[in-house]
DNA sequence: CACGAACCTTTGACATTTCAAATATCTGCT
DNA sequence: AGCAGATATTTGAAATGTCAAAGGTTCGTG
């Protein structure tokens, strides 16, 4: 009944829209728009199916495994780009799982560093792999000069981008 | 106290991680991600500022603008890659605002069909326009050459990503 | 026509998300 | 010391997101 071919084409055509009318950067936006929704939908589920995680757990512990010492709520918001009050969440819930551990530092009892656990990192070190190669996998048919050339269009646009932010440039 | 640059410097280092030893895959695709995070926490920043809306209600009204005869919820669900349980909210809100409404065809009773309002197309067309140029000018900075090389290398990528998904490919 | 399979949407349980307001703590200045 | 302002995190409300299960409805076939 349906096939995969037919679902990827129609994909393409509904997200990018029957019409070719619109400017050059819009189209650009919605093909990267439909891209990483499209990858990091299957991305999820290969979590979760594997390891039974979430994608916003697995950015975070990403950030926690490079900083051993852990680091300050504040600082993982700005690096997994999530608002402060969602790292709570995400951060109790994994310190639930075992996963990760809160301190407070005798130096400013503002502050909770979060950490990773034994398990944490074991459990990191596995989804790190698997991830990596789910990546290598999706990307099999694009040249590796095209993803070469791409991480620094892809930087270009996102400089562009910050240097155009509403509250950023000046003030 | 706090610079644009150095903000925007400080992103780019923590997102891309310190260290450059990953997959060449595995580079592009966090930077893909965090590219397409930051654009779109702006323009839904300005969405809500001058229009009140969110990004998800701008996604599922630009579908239904496009089908004056409305969608059903499936269709939707497929167009803006979000699962059914919860277009359904999303129509319902849209519903309670009076800019979509539903309607139940005669000739099949399991369908739903959303359509857009006089008041929810107005309120699209003037969301487009102005969506359109938050994109034209966070990309200013992006030559317009490189602008259609990334659209058609990144339609490679989702090319590859669509035929390698778990799911796809064959059965 | 009846019944089981297929189809479409909703519901319910949770997790994630944002924003704004509230807490708590620290710092600098007087 | 003490207080205003800056910092860091939590909380609360509302929306979005997934998944799986449940509800209806339609369809094909016996």
């Amino acid at each position: 009944m349906v096939e995969a071919e037919a679902i990827n084409v129609d994909l393409e055509i509904i997200v990018q829209g029957a019409q070719g009318r619109s400017k050059p950067e819009l189209r650009l936006w919605l093909r990267m728009l439909s891209t990483t929704k499209l990858i990091s939908q299957e991305i999820r589920r290969r979590l979760r199916a594997e390891f039974g995680a979430t994608l916003p757990q697995f950015d975070l512990m990403a950030q926690l495994y490079r900083e051993k010492d852990g680091l300050r709520l504040g600082e993982l918001s700005k690096r997994t780009m999530v608002t402060n009050g969602n790292v709570t969440g995400l951060v109790e819930r994994l310190e639930a799982d075992g996963y990760v551990q809160r301190v407070t530092p005798d130096g400013d009892r503002r502050v909770t560093v979060a950490k990773l656990t034994e398990a944490g990192m074991t459990l990191f070190a596995a989804m790190a792999t698997a991830h990596e190669g789910w990546l290598q996998d999706m990307m099999a048919d694009v040249d590796p000069r095209m993803v070469s050339a791409l991480w620094s269009e892809i930087g270009t646009v996102k400089t562009s981008a910050n240097n155009h932010l509403s509250g950023a440039a000046f003030e």
